[in-house]
DNA sequence: ATGTTTCTTTAATTTTCCTTTAGATTTTAG
DNA sequence: CTAAAATCTAAAGGAAAATTAAAGAAACAT
């Protein structure tokens, strides 16, 4: 589950970060527009939790920004009073829910997973691809109708590769796509090989194919043959 | 993908050109207003992170010419917060992100890998040249719709000839366009001969008419018949 | 606290790519 | 036509990157 919260008052987001990792989220913050916009862009989060009143443009536009996009993810308001009231009535923007300030955390958390519960059971939550299919929900493989058990690191990273079929992914999109901001990194991605090798494994002694391809110098590409 | 770096401390230069370089990114770099101004009007770079505060003038005026020349590369701002937050309201000047320094040289390189894939998402990152196609983003070749597998400096040459097509190409700027300044060079560039060779040989292996022509004394040319 | 699972680190091996070398071939200039 | 220079070809050396396997840390559950 990752979240971006997008909050300017740095207090207040390093609060709900600390909250919502202790509850099992992957969580992303941005601090105005710009760092928001530029993140939508470039990542799906699931949920999108924002601020209205934002340095340098507003949350409204960041959510007509992920309308745009197509994107999937659950939006949830969280702004003052006074700043919502009048819009919000108005214009028929398309969030998911919204929540006044001040909250408790806890009841931050409760929307959310609302909201998360919403997107899965409407939404399709099952990708296919040939005999693999992967139940993002559950978090759950199968291979020919057989059960893969995999860790999370290595589910992830299969959802990342076929989710992105045929594209040339680099180590460092991997890197960061999986471990967010979590790591210092560092000069090396060696862990990385460790899991792609053990993903492989799985995947072979489960009589896959071999579609986890290496593009020397720059990272793995997954492809369909 | 050609990034130059403007940035009057020589010392954290040296350190963003060392750490892009091993991301396999083509640097180049200016350590003043007037350094940045020539390479700018020379040649063309995919990305330009500028430091504000510079000797001879300001990372602002680099901008303002950057997009006078209707130049298509991504601008990322590098900059001490304070100097930074009284102009930025002010001006929407085109730059497509800012960092504020002290940062994490990764950061820096998500930043500029981010500004890559919004140029190639929304621009034409894909080059026809009769039965091959190019895709600069996920750096595959394809010949009448077949995979054809080239390495980096291989598919570095291709590209350069094809965007290059029908115009002489010098053996030195042939280099210098593939390795940059990494390269002492040296009194030969025999190591090109091989590279050429290798992708030539690759490309009639695909069934590729000879396209690539070699000027005597001079260097090579990607002859459209 | 204990044991199990998962993640990361380390180190040895293999693979891939880049460069060098050396000899053959082609091209130009005299 | 011949000699010198430039280019092509093929193979080998070395450097960098990826793959392994195994062991050490960290996280998780019992």
């Amino acid at each position: 589950m990752k979240v971006l919260v997008i909050e300017d008052e740095t207090a207040l987001l390093q609060d709900i970060k600390n909250y919502l990792v202790v509850e099992n989220m992957m969580v992303e913050t941005a601090i105005d527009f710009k760092e928001a916009m530029r993140k939508i862009s470039d990542y799906n989060y699931d949920c999108v939790v924002v601020d209205i009143n934002l340095p340098y443009g507003s949350g409204f536009d960041i959510i007509k920004e992920l309308k745009g996009q197509k994107s999937k993810a659950g939006i949830l308001i969280i702004s003052a009073r006074n700043s919502l009231d009048d819009k919000l009535n108005g214009l028929n923007i398309g969030s998911d829910d919204y929540l006044v300030k001040p909250f408790h955390l806890s009841e931050l958390n409760a929307r959310i997973n609302s909201i998360f519960r919403r997107r899965f059971l409407e939404g399709n939550n099952i990708t296919i691809f040939n005999e693999i299919s992967i139940d993002h929900f559950a978090q759950t493989v199968k291979v020919n109708s057989t059960q893969l058990i995999l860790t999370r690191k290595e589910f992830d990273l299969l959802a990342y590769f076929i989710t992105n079929k045929n594209k040339v992914l680099s180590q460092s999109a991997i890197v960061e796509h999986l471990w967010c901001d979590e790591i210092e990194f560092a000069d090396s991605y060696k862990f990385l090989y460790t899991h792609v090798r053990n993903l492989r494994k799985k995947l072979q002694d489960a009589g896959c194919s071999n579609y986890l391809k290496s593009i020397y110098g720059i990272g793995y590409k997954w492809e369909e043959k």
